[in-house]
DNA sequence: GAAAGTATCTGACTAAAGTCAGGTAATCTC
DNA sequence: GAGATTACCTGACTTTAGTCAGATACTTTC
């Protein structure tokens, strides 16, 4: 581990210091939190959304934003839906700001990776894809949410279409649960986007059964499932659960071959789920 | 290349968003400013050298080592070997304070990575040089120095060892020119250490001798003779030169590879060089 | 329809980061 | 040994990047 950590401080010197030399091309006369806010509105013109993404302080994006509409880059109109939000409607000058600010910043990159071979460069992607992967599993989490939530809702979606997919009888979104079935449910999310959930619901007192687990194609093979299956246990152990069951589907190997690494141990059929093949339970203990 | 450049740039800003999170962590109560100088000159004690590194304006630096000074953190002396100039000396807080911004930097780290398998971190370990290498081999420059720089002098010693080990007659410092001997001397450097050398002495009038190019064995086969070559050709045509000439080695077949693909033609032997096998001749024109 | 919550705005403030001009002492160059 | 250069210092200043405490208008929840 000591090496490893060695081995990314001496990158992110190394990266930083080097970086920092372009950020000052890139951005003119412009400063970098006016840049990037306005970066950021060109690509999605939602004020509230933006705030949250790039974590503002309220009072000074407000002040942001003024200082772009000053130099009038941009309007701020009401949000169609939604009175006391505000979205960001772009003059001509604003998306020649942006346009010149996308191209410095091509400009900068271009003459950085000017000296290297087209192999060279491609190499450079490359590793710069497999970095930004590797960080991107290593920043999911799993944290529970409303299961009516929109980003349940996503993730609930997905997952039916992937087993209507896979089930030879097909799945269809009646053979979901409704939210108001949930004791709890989770989402594993990257920072970005959801990339795997799972719920509980209550079979008896004490009993809980684990529903709908799902992990998206793009974060497969990267323990998502596992870390989903962990949060849940404890989640559910907190809450005074003694046992867990499932069911699962034959046309699913992974996620059998995953419950039979984590202990949960097939019993006999249980309920009237018509996907339901094979049965495990897991026994908990606070 | 437009494929690349957008790649690079996604990295970026994913990169530069997730490190900015880090950063608070390990800083602890100090500024950045101080927190990196601090680092700096713990490696390096010599103040001048940290502020060109960093590149830093001397007010603003003179005001960060007082505040490091009214901390009891470092003390400054006059550096030995010129009275202008300012060595810092730890305190013992202040190797503390060292050693407590490489624990917290190292933790941070840590935390990072741990829901990683060690198998992806080593995977990031590796992609992570794979960024830095090839960020590095961009940076090369070749830059005009003088032949008694000890810049130049530390090329030359490597160059000197590197041949003593390949030539089967062997190859001493003697055997290499002066520095009076050359017109002009190019070194290529990374802008960590240099990484290659080259130097032009006058045959007779018009003609030039290509002498001691030397490329760092960890900067081979990444086009950095070539580019010696091609800037030491555009330099030798500016002044006038119109006809290039080289010895060589059979024992350095890279070295004659080089030549031949470049457009060197072979010629018949001249001088008196002991180690002359092969010579070579390429014309230049304005 | 009242209460609670949300999205934004405004004013007042702070610390960090840096710039610029001019000064002193030491050193280098001729 | 004079003049230029270098390394650093000091004072005065600016910009950037925030924070915090309310105020206002709108929406959601009960």
């Amino acid at each position: 581990m000591e090496q490893v950590t060695g081995r990314i401080r001496e990158f992110n010197r190394y990266y930083t210091q080097r970086i920092g030399v372009l950020t000052d091309h890139y951005l003119g006369q412009r400063s970098l939190g006016e840049a990037r806010l306005l970066y950021e509105l060109s690509r999605d013109p939602d004020v509230r959304s933006v705030r949250a993404r790039l974590g503002l302080d309220s009072g000074y994006l407000s002040r942001l934003l003024r200082a772009l509409e000053r130099q009038d880059l941009i309007t701020l109109e009401r949000h169609p839906e939604d009175g006391r939000a505000r979205i960001a409607v772009f003059t001509a000058a604003g998306r020649a700001a942006v346009s010149d600010l996308d191209t410095r910043s091509d400009e900068s990159v271009a003459t950085l990776v000017d000296p290297l071979t087209p192999d060279q460069r491609r190499r450079l992607a490359d590793a710069m894809d497999e970095v930004q992967r590797l960080l991107r599993i290593a920043a999911i989490e799993v944290q529970p949410v409303a299961a009516g939530s929109a980003v349940a809702r996503s993730c609930l979606h997905e997952y039916a279409e992937e087993l209507s997919r896979r089930f030879p009888e097909g799945y269809g979104p009646d053979d979901l649960l409704p939210a108001s079935a949930f004791a709890f449910f989770l989402v594993a999310s990257d920072g970005v986007a959801p990339v795997g959930c799972v719920g509980l619901r209550v079979l008896s007192p004490g009993v809980g059964e684990i529903k709908h687990m799902w992990v998206s194609p793009s974060a497969r093979r990267l323990g998502v499932g596992r870390r989903l299956l962990a949060s849940l246990e404890s989640s559910a152990a907190d809450l005074g659960f003694t046992e867990l069951r499932l069911s699962t589907h034959e046309a699913l190997p992974e996620a059998i071959a995953l419950y039979q690494a984590l202990g949960y141990a097939e019993i006999p059929p249980y309920g009237d789920d018509v996907h339901g093949q094979r049965f495990f339970s897991l026994p908990l203990f606070r």
